[in-house]
DNA sequence: TTATACATGTAACTAGTTACATGATTGA
DNA sequence: TCAATCATGTAACTAGTTACATGTATAA
């Protein structure tokens, strides 16, 4: 979904500012399916204020850069509305580590095993997080609904990669490598 | 990964035109992670050209444009060697699917239910073109590490999709929806 | 004393998408 | 006769990333 469809999406769970959007991105259960930094957040709250989709409460503040408070308006939900009524399209989906890992025999068997196991690494973390994540809050169903899909997915994630981490690094052993690294 | 260096990945498989690399994206075992249209492969194999990372033969056809085959050069595997010895960023992944099903109790149960049958639809499809894919071809060990992958990720979704979608149907009749649909 | 959280934003750039333009061959 | 496959490409546009710019308060 496009950041200012995610930013509305965020405003309905309640007023907030571009900051704690982009927490919303990287840690809340938006994080599993949506990206986006600074850069993409302030213009598209700025383009949806102009469209009336949202209002904007500045609040003063001493010694720091005015806190900008957005609410989500009627024609924002509708807007919201629109995009939620339309047959999804298909999930993207891109890794560069499935990309280096698709030419394993031209790499040395140690790298091989590094990168996976850096991957299998962030991947406990990722897990750790959003269970703990899931501890405090009292989810909604389709909050909880996304929320487990992420879980299942980094659950999966982790099995096949300490699963197949053996057959990987060892295919790297035959065949001549591009690099000695 | 960018589209340049996926079309340098295809390229180390065997010669190929822009036509047949936008295949292997599609249907290939590159589909799993990695997008691209003619729209940006096209524009991509010119640079690369231009950078001598590829070369260019013309084969010139009676009533058809003319098939530009592309190959890797020295130069062209050293670039992509060096995008492979780099540890690679995290996966991107974004699923408007997922962005819908969050407002699940803003939906009529009626559209949820429609949604995730198309999604359950999708996957089932999915997975068999993949386990086609794999009956003919004698894959390396990186390619099926990927492909096995793949096969992995649909089959967990298509067991969450069914285990978890009357869940999300009936969170939808409780609660004010915000569209009758 | 050092890092993190708070808090905003812009400018330049990179990358990718969509729509357009063209048109024969082949199999169902 | 209709859809799919083969085969190339560009122009305009949309979207997102990265780096820069600024600065305080608080907890470890």
């Amino acid at each position: 979904m496009d950041v200012k469809t995610a930013c509305l999406g965020v405003l309905t769970m309640g007023d907030a500012t571009g900051y704690e959007i982009r927490k919303q991105f990287e840690d809340g259960p938006f994080s599993v399916f949506v990206e986006g930094g600074y850069g993409s957040i302030y213009p598209a709250l700025n383009r949806l204020t102009e469209e009336g989709c949202v209002t904007c409460a500045t609040e003063s503040q001493d010694k720091r850069p005015d806190r900008k408070v957005y609410s989500i308006t009627a024609k924002g939900k509708l807007a919201l509305v629109d995009r939620l009524v339309a047959m999804p399209g298909p999930d993207k989906f891109r890794s560069d580590f499935l990309f280096t890992l698709f030419f394993a025999e031209h790499l040395s068997a140690r790298w091989v095993e590094t990168v996976v196991d850096a991957r299998i690494a962030e991947c406990r973390a990722k897990l750790e997080q959003m269970r703990q994540c899931s501890h405090g809050t009292q989810a909604s169903a389709g909050h909880a609904y996304v929320h487990d899909f992420g879980v299942a997915y980094y659950e999966m994630a982790l099995r096949f990669l300490e699963e197949n981490k053996h057959v990987v690094v060892a295919a790297t052993l035959r065949g001549e490598t591009m690099v000695a690294e």
